[in-house]
DNA sequence: ATATATCATACCGAATTAATATGTTTTATT
DNA sequence: AATAAAACATATTAATTCGGTATGATATAT
């Protein structure tokens, strides 16, 4: 299933987000684009759907930045690709332009609804926290070796 | 979640030759078309992708048309959209351009293939046979008396 | 032969997506 | 007070996808 770039780089901003949740200073747009390796331009639209979902809190002026609005364990994948992925999370568009309603309706609660409680279910189940969790477990015990 | 028109009417088109499907003969795309309004020329777009995905029986000339390749009972909703909704259904591109590797596997993991299993999963629990006796139900019993 | 159908490409305009450009506002620091 | 560093806002561009047409070729029952 398709996500979208921004969804993609939304995702992982908010991973390392999450990796400075303790140290309680905010990080800034540029420092995540560099560790991402994209423009620092692009981000900020991406951060400005983060912030619109409350997802993130925002510091102007010099050294400002952006901070998680609640702990990595309170926000899931879902929280972000809503933020981000109108298209993905609208309701589908039943509209088949049928002369038999009947058919509209099944379709509708038969695959339509299915399918996005399905996807929202799926989403809502894996918080931050979790990639957190998962991103050290790669990293231990032989390859932390390789690292600083 | 977002359904592309192609996808919709793939699916309507698939129930109407589900509703033909104990009669033998085949059933026309230009009688489809009018069932649902749509152009002719564009539903043989759509009947394209269901050859494609062996989910239809033509027959070319004069008194031709289609069939359902198998029972209704044996195509689901996946086995439609996947023949129709590549970008819905092909895994999703994980690349996120991030210098850490383990970021992008964790996503992968945690949210990229789940994601795609939980929507594969949901598609394929439902068959042709089941909007059948969906549409069934809804005409019955007081609506009964409101149709020929 | 002819009418009726599938089948195959090519094309077009609109909408969406990905990304850049340009500037403004705010605020800590000097 | 001046400056630098940051978020914030909006417009623009380029590329891709989507929805739909157009044109014609091929096959086949009558």
């Amino acid at each position: 299933m398709r996500i979208s770039a921004k969804g993609r780089y939304g995702l992982a901003a908010m991973v390392h987000l999450a990796l400075n949740y303790n140290s309680g200073s905010p990080i800034t747009i540029i420092s995540i684009s560099e560790k991402m390796g994209i423009s620092k331009i692009y981000l900020e639209q991406v951060f400005a759907l983060l912030k619109r979902g409350g997802l993130v809190l925002s510091m102007k002026g010099s050294q400002g930045g952006y901070q998680l609005a609640r702990s990595p364990q309170e926000i899931s994948a879902y929280d972000i690709l809503a933020s981000i992925e109108t298209s993905m999370m609208e309701p589908a568009d039943k509209t088949v332009a049928d002369t038999q309603p009947h058919l509209e309706n099944a379709m509708q609660e038969l695959v339509f609804s299915k399918l996005d409680i399905s996807v929202k279910t799926a989403l809502t189940e894996v918080s931050l926290e979790d990639l957190l969790q998962n991103i050290e477990s790669q990293s231990s015990p032989e390859q932390l070796m390789y690292f600083i």
